[in-house]
DNA sequence: CGGCGTCTTGAAGCCTGTCAAGATCAGTGG
DNA sequence: CCACTGATCTTGACAGGCTTCAAGACGCCG
């Protein structure tokens, strides 16, 4: 964790696996954007419940709040090897991205509280994987429809509120019925459109192989 | 708190219960500063499943984000009948206030997330409470360990992820243990720390009348 | 090759939902 | 002041989605 070789501080920063990007409390001295890796922010209840309450991927800005003085209230931790860009903070208020991510992750968290509250297990898995695909490609991480997907299947547990045990049977639900298969961490669309649409998504206008 | 008084904009709207304040796609042209009464943003899925997303109550912005550029993407309703002051836009970005209402919005919304992915019926309604208590308080509108509360038990299951029938025992169960009794759309409290443990949070420093 | 985390599977149970009916309450009009 | 109407609240019986518990299989790594 070195860091400052010049005084211009624009650096690059790298985690491995479970290692902690930032805690609570911590003030932040610039935005975090990853550049290669996942992470998550969560937060742990005392009896040991988890709930995963963000997930930051390559390209995104982790926690853009920070730039509005607001100290971190969850930690981040990376899911796998992460390499992340300091991006110095102006003094002159937030940049109009940084904005943008903060609005793109209040509508996340928007319809992650409809799906949490409203939708079965099933609704729930076929829309986070929707959503993750699609942040993929816009970092261009996907091929045809696949792509990397560094989750254990206890992320995805603690992402849906659900249990392992049930996130494993529903995907054995969804590759049995052809819709997507996810193995040794790769995700891979069978058809796209079903999965939208079992996640309650209007009918997508996502590539298909058909 | 009111000023513009000359001619341009400023203004007090008032609206009725179950009116809408906004729908989604409307370009917003000033913020809405809620003076009296509540509203909710919600989302409505097409088989008739509703989940509540926001609780806006007097003397909160709605929707802060749309300073930035952002259209709302879900309705907003009244739940009782509401007076609201439309605050111009600066076209010099947003004030510290609203930006400090944004980030706030975005802590509660992770908050929600937490109970509604990992949390129990009792737990998830003793937290919504507490909340609710708070920000009541914060408004000036509580007396003792009282204040108003005027949501119907269907809207409190579409904000909790759960059935008004459900809600209706639960609030039965905190009822017996002389924990809080809602009852005709007013809250009292009658052990708030007790409230606060079953919604784990830490000790509560509020008053108590022991 | 042993160990540890993850994945898989089965059986049993519970929290919450569904369905349905009656009670209570608020507002309206006569 | 009272009957009427629709929304909300309450209660009971039953069902189901998801969890819990437990054990075994698999895969990765030193």
């Amino acid at each position: 964790m070195k860091h400052f070789p010049s005084p211009s501080a624009a650096e690059i920063r790298q985690f491995r696996p479970n290692q902690y990007l930032v805690q609570p409390g911590e003030t932040p001295h610039a935005y975090l954007k990853l550049v290669e890796g996942w992470a998550c922010r969560f937060r742990l209840l005392t009896d040991g419940r988890r709930q995963i309450t963000a997930l930051f991927l390559p390209g995104e800005y982790c926690e853009p709040q920070w730039g509005l003085g607001q100290a971190p209230r969850q930690p981040i931790v990376a899911l796998t090897t992460v390499r992340a860009y300091s991006e110095p903070m102006s003094d002159t208020g937030a940049s109009a991205l940084v904005l943008q991510a903060l609005v793109t992750m209040l509508d996340r968290q928007n319809e992650w509280i409809v799906s949490l509250g409203r939708k079965s297990a099933t609704e729930r898995l076929a829309g986070l994987f929707c959503d993750l695909f699609d942040r993929m490609k816009a970092a261009g991480l996907t091929y045809g429809n696949q792509c990397a997907m560094p989750l254990t299947q206890i992320d995805i547990a603690d992402i849906g509120g659900l249990t392992s045990v049930h996130v494993n049977r529903v995907l054995q639900g969804l590759r049995k019925h052809r819709v997507m298969d996810l193995r040794s961490k790769w995700l891979s669309i069978q058809n796209m459109e079903a999965l939208r649409r079992l996640a309650l998504l209007p009918a997508g206008l996502t590539q298909t192989a058909a």
